[in-house]
RNA sequence: GCCGAUGUGGCGGAAUUGGUAGACGCACUGGACUCAAAAUCCAGCGGGAAACCAUGUGGGUUCGAGUCCCACCAUCGGUACCA
């Protein structure tokens, strides 16, 4: 027989969020927990059954931690400025705040119906004045610290639609929605300066506890590299060219060098160039290109050569023809290579097609190893021997690099170095739907930060959300908007009509959690020391490189600047996998394969779903959807409530399922703990098969069952509790259910005997039983089949295998 | 190319970390209940008559390998002319 669980699920979610049940508590003295997931974009679709993947386990955790009697915060709120809602605006004319206040009303219903343990006391809206009011304070105290500047930047401009358009929106190459090509444009942008940053952000990750590929996953993006900064004179004139290397120790193979079409020293130099006509229209080629052309266009690499003027190699001496090539990027180290191309694949294939001369100065120091440097460039570091050249020769290439930093560094043309690939972040958007940046423009005071004691800085409410042309905001064309005094001298001064990016607000959200309704800071002194830092935050892989670095690079400011008392935002970084739709393929309108997780809760209840997500698959992998396992686990759950047709009364285990209780205790709390939430679910499982099997479950069994499964399935739980028990506290609230190590241990053992390693029968033993007596029953049990054969030796693991090792 | 993962029945997946491969669930088959169906309950369920064969492929280490080592293949995610 099926439960009701409409009538369950609703009236227990009607308690707990009347009653604030799940609250955090103002009690400073307790021992805390703060469980964090990555709080949603309300769209129009309403939630994704993605959602509650990782909603569904941190609630698990949370709800654990409660009886385990930790003050536990567990917030949410709405990550709610957007381009989606703003084209929604464009195409529909309903102004973005009406649609998301509607999507936030509809999310929050959706997310009540799973009956999540969240603080709702404690939501939050970054499109709340109140809220990004504190998202302006932090960018004026960047400004303030030097870590925001204006900077002219290349963004995509979109030659259909006449706006700028943000990397998201650009699809190969084109505008995503009329389908022009984009080229890039110059604008004077806001920017963060997160590069300064940069060494910490690696350095940190050492005191945290994030998945190891995380980790890695953030190295890579912030791609440190070592290596030296060295100047090539020019022949002639007084006038230098600087490259960065990693592999300074090739230098005596740098036989040409290459500057970026950008590189200032074409202009410097324009005088002594020959050919500078054809060198302005090749930069008037690349300069036509967009950066997705550039790397996306460059099987066969381009170049020309800057005629008039050479290079000299401070090693060689020899005089080296200087390129131009756009496969040499302005944006990285210096702008110029030195082109080694016995030993760079790149620099190879350029040499090769344009017939430059290749010498070769590492050889391997296996001889045996083929190289053959005409045909291929020598890279490998590891086994390379130095040659041709001069001091450095028969030096590995480890010690080479040393050698040749020292040499450079003594004469004066080159140091060591360290670069990241990491960029400033630009932090402008030419858009209506985000946080207005709070600064003002005055022609005699430059930028002055609107004064804190103004702010919020509100957006303006406006009919027209049209980007501009030319790629301007919106917020340019609201002269009233536009025109102010200057907060300095007084005079006239106009706005900063760009806004922030999507990412602003969730960079310091989980801070606001901890104080949310404080008007006089982001949060309170005590509040901040509390509850820092967020001890599990749970989220996609895909905000790896940009919110979650991006959160880290703010919260360390605040830290500098004394606002927060931790280093590091969070002490754990868990990630969840994507749920795929049931083809395999990702979920999607178009391919009609989206799951509404609003049916699910209708058809199957609140509980099943949890339980279904937890149980489809490993929690860090992708996962399809399947509507006929979900059946399946509404079937166990239906089993668990028609345990109650079984129960007897009972203080204590009884003796047939006692080692099952023990076990299940430890297993279902470790598993929690390491997120394998699918295997907890099959321990539940074959428990209940075991009741089932049995035919009786008695009254210490099933509480302790209850407990274990509350946080997977609160609502069947709580009122099996209450209706069986006629229990008054909750059990949201009772001690978490201890094991006794001991009573894990089976006293009796199934020990298979091998032969050779292949199973061949098995006995049982009892459990440390003394290994004469185990030979014995095993040689008893395979009497026969041991006949005509030669046993070499036999190998006993105590209580695990015996292996017999015959010819 | 580089970085990170993954590969086990018809399907989703387990496997105490080197010790009985296939837990748990789905699907399927049979039985009970029913006038009947659904639901529920019970039983079976990798292949093979068996010896045996089976964890992407080929080697290796070991008494013993899904698990460790070497060389590949395939799929997915991230990143990409980063010098």
């Amino acid at each position: 027989m099926s439960y009701n669980f409409k009538e369950i699920e609703k009236k227990w979610q009607d308690k707990w969020y009347a009653e604030g049940t799940f609250n955090a508590k103002n009690d400073f003295t307790m021992k805390k927990w703060y469980g964090l997931i990555e709080f949603p974009y309300p769209s129009g679709q309403g939630l994704h059954v993605g959602h509650p993947r990782s909603y569904t386990a941190l609630d698990i955790i949370a709800r654990k931690r409660r009886m385990q009697g930790y003050n536990v915060l567990f917030p949410i709120g709405f990550d709610a400025f957007g381009l989606p809602a703003e084209n929604y605006a464009i195409k529909n004319h309903i102004h973005p705040k009406i649609t998301t206040e509607k999507n936030i009303n509809h999310f929050r219903e959706q997310l009540k119906s799973i009956g999540f343990s969240f603080d709702w006391s404690r939501e939050i809206n970054t499109t709340d004045p109140e809220y990004y009011k504190w998202t302006q304070w932090i960018f004026i105290q960047l400004y303030k610290h030097g870590l925001a500047y204006k900077a002219t930047m290349p963004i995509n401009f979109c030659t259909g639609c006449k706006v700028g358009l943000a990397n998201e929106e650009v699809v190969n190459g084109v505008c995503e929605r009329c389908g022009s090509p984009v080229v890039q444009k110059e604008k004077s942008q806001w920017m963060l300066r997160i590069t300064k940053y940069a060494q910490r952000l690696i350095d940190d990750l050492d005191d945290v506890d994030y998945l190891d590929k995380i980790k890695a996953q953030q190295k890579n993006w912030i791609g440190r590299s070592e290596g030296a900064e060295v100047t090539f004179k020019i022949a002639d004139s007084n006038e230098t060219l600087t490259v960065y290397t990693t592999r300074p120790d090739t230098l005596f193979g740098a036989t040409y060098m290459v500057v970026a079409p950008e590189h200032p020293i074409i202009d410097k130099l324009a005088d002594k160039i020959t050919n500078i006509d054809e060198i302005k229209e090749y930069k008037h080629q690349a300069s036509l290109k967009s950066d997705f052309e550039r790397s996306e266009l460059n099987k066969e690499k381009t170049g020309c050569e800057i005629k008039g003027i050479k290079a000299i190699n401070p090693l060689t001496n020899e005089e080296i023809p200087i390129w131009i090539s756009d496969y040499v990027l302005i944006t990285y180290g210096t702008g110029a290579i030195m082109a080694v191309p016995g030993h760079d694949t790149r620099d190879h294939e350029f040499a090769k097609k344009f017939k430059l001369p290749i010498v070769q100065v590492i050889k391997p120091v296996d001889e045996a190893i083929e190289c053959d440097i005409d045909k291929e460039a020598f890279t490998d570091v590891e086994t390379g021997i130095l040659m041709n050249s001069g001091f450095l020769n028969d030096l590995p290439v480890v010690e080479a690099k040393k050698k040749v930093i020292e040499f450079l560094e003594d004469k004066h043309i080159g140091k060591k170095q360290v670069n990241y690939k990491l960029r400033d972040w630009v932090f402008s958007r030419q858009r209506y739907w985000g946080e207005p940046i709070p600064m003002v423009y005055c022609e005699k005071c430059g930028w002055v930060p609107v004064p804190e004691e103004e702010l919020p800085l509100k957006l303006p409410d406006v009919e027209d959300y049209e980007p501009g042309e030319n790629g301007e905001s919106p917020l340019a064309r609201h002269a009233e908007w536009l025109n102010t005094t200057c907060p300095h001298c007084g005079g006239k001064a106009k706005r900063e009509t760009d806004t922030m990016p999507q990412w602003a607000g969730s960079s310091w959200y989980y801070l606001r959690y901890m104080d949310p309704h404080n008007d006089k800071a982001l949060a309170s002194k005590e509040a901040l020391k509390y509850w820092s830092p967020v001890d599990w935050y749970n989220g996609g892989m895909e905000h790896t490189t940009l919110h979650l670095l991006y959160s880290r690079f703010w919260h360390k400011f605040l830290y500098d600047i004394g606002v927060v008392p931790t280093k590091e935002p969070y002490q754990k970084r868990t990630s969840h996998g994507m749920i795929l739709g049931s083809n395999g393929e990702k979920m999607s309108k178009s391919k009609g394969n989206v799951v509404n997780p609003d049916d699910i809760v209708n058809e199957f209840g609140a509980d099943a779903f949890r339980v279904y997500e937890m149980f489809m698959g490993p929690f860090d992998q992708t996962a399809p959807w399947s509507m006929e396992s979900i059946r399946g686990c509404a079937k166990f759950l239906d089993r668990v409530w028609n345990l109650q047709n079984l129960l007897v009364d009972g203080e204590t285990y009884s003796p047939k399922f006692e080692k099952a209780m023990h076990r299940a205790i430890k297993k279902v709390s470790s598993d929690i703990e390491e997120m394998k939430f699918n295997t907890a679910v099959s321990t539940f499982m074959t428990l209940v098969n075991d009741f089932y099997k049995e035919k009786t479950i008695n009254k210490a069994e099933f509480k302790t069952f209850l407990q274990l499964l509350n946080p997977f399935a609160p609502h069947i739980t709580e009122e099996l509790w209450q209706t069986v028990f006629g229990g008054k506290e909750m059990l949201a609230y009772m001690k978490w259910p201890t094991y006794d190590e001991e009573k894990t241990i089976a006293d009796e053992i199934t020990l298979p005997i091998q032969f050779n390693g292949k199973l061949k029968a098995t006995i049982m033993i009892s459990l440390d039983e003394n290994e004469e007596s185990v030979k014995e029953k095993v040689h008893q049990a395979v009497e026969d089949k041991l006949e005509n054969k030669t046993i070499v030796k036999e190998i006993y693991v105590k209580n695990k295998i015996y292996n017999i090792v015959m010819k």
